[in-house]
RNA sequence: UCCGGGCUGGGGUAGUGGUAUCCUUCAGCCUUGUGGGGGCUGAGACGUGGGUUCGAUUCCCGCGCCCGGACCCA
């Protein structure tokens, strides 16, 4: 016997068939939106990640030297691939570029609940357009995708801000401002009191006086986000404002506005984040964990060899989103469906087996015996994987042209003529011959 | 990396310084033809290494994994 190894998850056929009926709900609505699925590489160079994050990031990334030399690491995002991929075909792509992609991602971390050292996440970006249409059509594919998975405006709610709200507030403070920092402090705010918040800022550079300013400042309401654009007096704050108030204009439109609410003190910890930034919370659990995030980066690109080029992008992770459905009910139940079993007793494989491949070329779950189990066993293993009906081919019932067609929510069964099964019908059960 | 809790058949449990209970599951049979009822038979466990001890699943320490939290969060 073997250990898995910490933070990497299996998953059985139940679970793994509610993950993919989630995978398929969030991929099915990128695909309607037009987003295309893109493939990329396990590995890239370890340096891709140094040079956006820092050498510290290299703590947290599965990274090695390979027998070539290479200093390589098992991606632990997809944002940098995507635009490296950007980046090499920029001429040839027609714009906006919208691609997506479900994928697993490494992180060396300590596991916690909805985290973990493997784990899953399906990206959808959109590059080459700055228009708060695109920032909008993201939050529209994230809030369909969560409905489309059977949540409400009760179960979560994005919560939506402006980077450079935030950059240009705190530059208008007459002070020396580390503004990385400061907008760190304001993501923990929810987290830590408020005197530890206020340390914060003013280690990054308020004073205490201007950090209850800013504090209240964040409280702003929606309808008067102009007092912000009168507090600082600068194009900055004023282009930032109107820039949010025309994505959430736009995500009116798309019908993802009312899952949105302005939050300023939503800041995602990223630093390449340059304008709209949200995260998903869960609004039902006392825990307000983030389930997911995204916004706007309009400058990775040109970081990374490319003519300018705006993105905005979202990326829900399965971990979380499970734990959100769970704790909202519509995580669908992990057991097996099959559509048919077909029972076999005696010297009946080539009618059974015909029965089975037409009833499989109607793209039915047909399982018929391959163990050569006893007709008990074989009924009590039609009822493990939950089988509806079972067609029992048996040599008695041959001897009268027939097989029995069996439902196995009510145990009814009744005999069939052979050659009438399944005949033309798409999907017979019981009902059909009753 | 740090902190707290945990680890007994596949799953869930009882218990003990002298190797283990029960439920469930799985396989077979009773029943070459009826599962979701019953009976019988069988399979299957003390996470791992070390220490203390005549003897450790039990007590102690390390490690591993799990759950939760801190840090970090791309």
């Amino acid at each position: 016997m073997y250990e898995g190894i910490k933070g990497f998850r299996d998953f059985y056929p139940g679970e793994m068939q509610a993950r993919r009926w989630a995978m398929d709900t969030v991929e099915g609505t990128a695909r309607r939106y037009g987003f295309r699925e893109v493939g990329t590489p396990a590995l890239e160079p370890t340096e891709m990640y140094v040079d956006k994050s820092g050498e510290e990031i290299v703590d947290e990334l599965y990274a090695f030297t390979d027998r070539g030399g290479r200093e390589v690491a098992l991606t632990p995002e997809l944002t940098p691939t995507v635009a490296r991929m950007v980046v090499a075909r920029q001429q040839a792509l027609s714009k906006p570029i919208k691609w997506y992609s479900t994928r697993p991602f490494w992180r060396y971390e300590e596991p916690q609940q909805g985290r973990f050292r493997e784990f899953y996440q399906t990206n959808v970006d959109i590059f080459g357009s700055a228009d708060p249409a695109a920032d909008a059509e993201v939050l529209a594919v994230a809030a369909e995708s969560l409905t489309g998975l059977g949540l409400t405006g009760e179960d979560f709610e994005f919560r939506v801000s402006h980077r450079d709200i935030l950059g240009g507030l705190l530059a208008a403070f007459d002070a020396e401002v580390d503004t990385a920092a400061a907008i760190r402090a304001v993501d923990k705010r929810e987290k830590i009191g408020a005197a530890e918040y206020h340390d914060l800022l003013a280690e990054a550079g308020l004073t205490y006086d201007q950090a209850a300013e800013f504090d209240d400042l964040l409280d702003t309401p929606e309808d008067d986000l102009d007092e912000l654009v009168a507090f600082a007096g600068t194009e900055r704050v004023e282009a930032a404002v109107s820039n949010l108030a025309s994505v959430l204009d736009a995500a009116a439109d798309f019908g993802a506005r009312e899952y949105c609410t302005l939050s300023l003190d939503t800041a995602r910890g990223l630093d390449y984040y340059t304008g709209v930034v949200f995260e998903c919370f869960d609004s039902t659990g006392e825990v307000s964990r983030s389930v997911f995030g995204g916004g706007r980066y309009d400058d990775l690109i040109e970081g990374f060899g490319g003519q300018p080029t705006p993105a905005v992008g979202v990326a829900p992770g399965y971990a979380t989103l499970s734990l959100l459905c769970q704790r909202a009910g519509v995580w669908p139940e992990e057991t097996l469906s099959t559509d048919y079993y077909v029972l076999r007793v005696g010297d009946t494989r080539p009618v059974a087996a015909r029965i089975a491949r037409q009833l499989r070329d109607r793209g039915h779950v047909v399982e018929t015996d391959v163990a050569g189990r006893s007709f008990g066993a074989q009924l009590d293993y039609a009822d493990s994987i939950n089988a509806e009906t079972v067609v029992i081919v048996g040599e008695r019932d041959l001897e009268d042209d027939a097989v029995t067609v069996k439902d196995m929510g009510s145990g009814d069964q009744v005999q069939v003529p052979v050659d009438d099964f399944p005949g033309d019908r798409e999907r017979p059960t019981y009902g059909d011959f009753a």
